[in-house]
DNA sequence: CATCGCTGTTAAAAATAGTTAAGCGCTCTA
DNA sequence: TAGAGCGCTTAACTATTTTTAACAGCGATG
């Protein structure tokens, strides 16, 4: 399970901040609304949730969303800031910019795109570099996804594309329950019958490898799926 | 003096093409103006100039912006892709943040909100400047792409068109999967059968001159394509 | 408790990749 | 201008990986 990212949003408009929250909250993002820009300044700095990300309004009571952001940005260089507003007008946006924004969007705006352009600043600012060298144990065996290697007794099995790709699943999922379905689409992209099959296939090969450590077990759900046990 | 970013432009509206050419020229970017999708492609591919920065129109001629983009993220994964288009429907737009755009801007927009995005884009992507005569490292082996040679134990070794193209990608590409089509058909031009063959001959020969360094390994993700593995 | 669909397993077939060497077309040069 | 040298492709053979087939067992359901 992923960790939720915390975005603080300062909107005014009941509506539009409640939409927002609901949709965001929805994507699977942990949200903070604020109604003026001096209540977000004050969830900011409260500390008690670091956040990822920042969408501000710019006409705003209290405080400016421009005001806002600048006074954050003292603080933190790096944290991605969109800003929302009803003003189309070029110098308004590129202030926006000058304070170090991110993105700048006009309402109305689509919730798809406001969603869509959130992603596109998160793939950049949070870099996730896979460890090619990263190791996990299942029960006793050591296991390298990256580099797609199983350590067994008798030495150092490299596993092909397929089985590496299925047991990174089932590892992932350990103890949970794997869906047939879901699986043969991400592996195999298409769940046909023979895709199916092959699946079954591997999951085979899967079990006589892992077999030498008798705490884990490949187990079927029968019309469901597979499941991963690892006993303690 | 800092080293000029260089953009590779793809419009095929001559007027606006020119505007954004001399414009972004004028705020001290290296600009590369291309009229049609293959143009762009093939400037691209061209490899006596690496891009920072790719601004695409998405209605062209011959090969459309989306295309295009979508070739080029199989062989990089990181560099910034900006959209420019006419249409403003929601659904072009998300097709474009779904090929992994950075930013996507609708036709008619001021010169200085495309350079204001383009900055910010920039601040978080940060490429490192490539000097022309720059050295990399793939594991404990120097390797320079402009010059096309590779330092091994035994002497410098001057790689072939072929074997350094191959190994380029290879290395932008590192710890992550670099797709075989579009390796075919950026270096090969096409992606037939036989060009397939030649391929694997290439890799087999690059896996030959690696070899000294066994932290370092060319692995084969089956039908899907190649990975360059450097261990710590 | 019979039946039918789902899964386990093994083996054969097909597809993809690894490797070595021969072939082919250039270019350079004796 | 013949031929050596080079880069690339094609061919041929081998090895590995994946899919398909075949059959046996299991499990839910009526």
């Amino acid at each position: 399970m992923e960790k939720k990212l915390n975005i603080l949003l300062a909107e005014d408009d009941e509506n539009l901040g409640q939409l927002l929250y609901a949709y965001l909250q929805n994507k699977g993002f942990s949200v903070t609304l604020a109604r003026t820009g001096k209540a977000a300044y004050e969830k900011y700095n409260g500390n008690k949730t670091q956040f990822d990300f920042l969408i501000f309004d710019v006409m705003m009571p209290e405080m400016d969303g421009f005001t806002l952001a600048k006074e954050i940005r003292e603080l933190d260089k790096q944290i991605p800031i969109l800003f929302l507003t009803a003003k189309a007008l070029k110098e308004d946006k590129l202030q926006g910019f000058e304070i170090g924004a991110d993105d700048y969007m006009t309402k109305p705006f689509s919730m798809e795109e406001l969603l869509a352009r959130i992603q596109a600043i998160l793939r950049r600012s949070a870099p996730e570099l896979k460890d090619v060298n990263e190791s996990i144990f299942v029960g006793k065996i050591k296991y390298e996804p990256e580099l797609s290697t199983l350590h067994l007794e008798d030495g150092t099995k490299k596993l092909t594309t397929k089985e590496n790709q299925l047991l990174q699943l089932l590892v992932k999922n350990k103890n949970e329950i794997l869906d047939r379905q879901a699986t043969l689409r991400a592996v195999w992209g298409d769940d046909n019958y023979f895709n199916g099959r092959s699946m079954d296939v591997y999951i085979a090969k899967l079990r006589k490898l892992l077999k030498e450590d008798e705490s884990i077990e490949i187990m079927n759900i029968h019309g469901v799926g597979f499941k991963l046990i690892v006993k303690a």
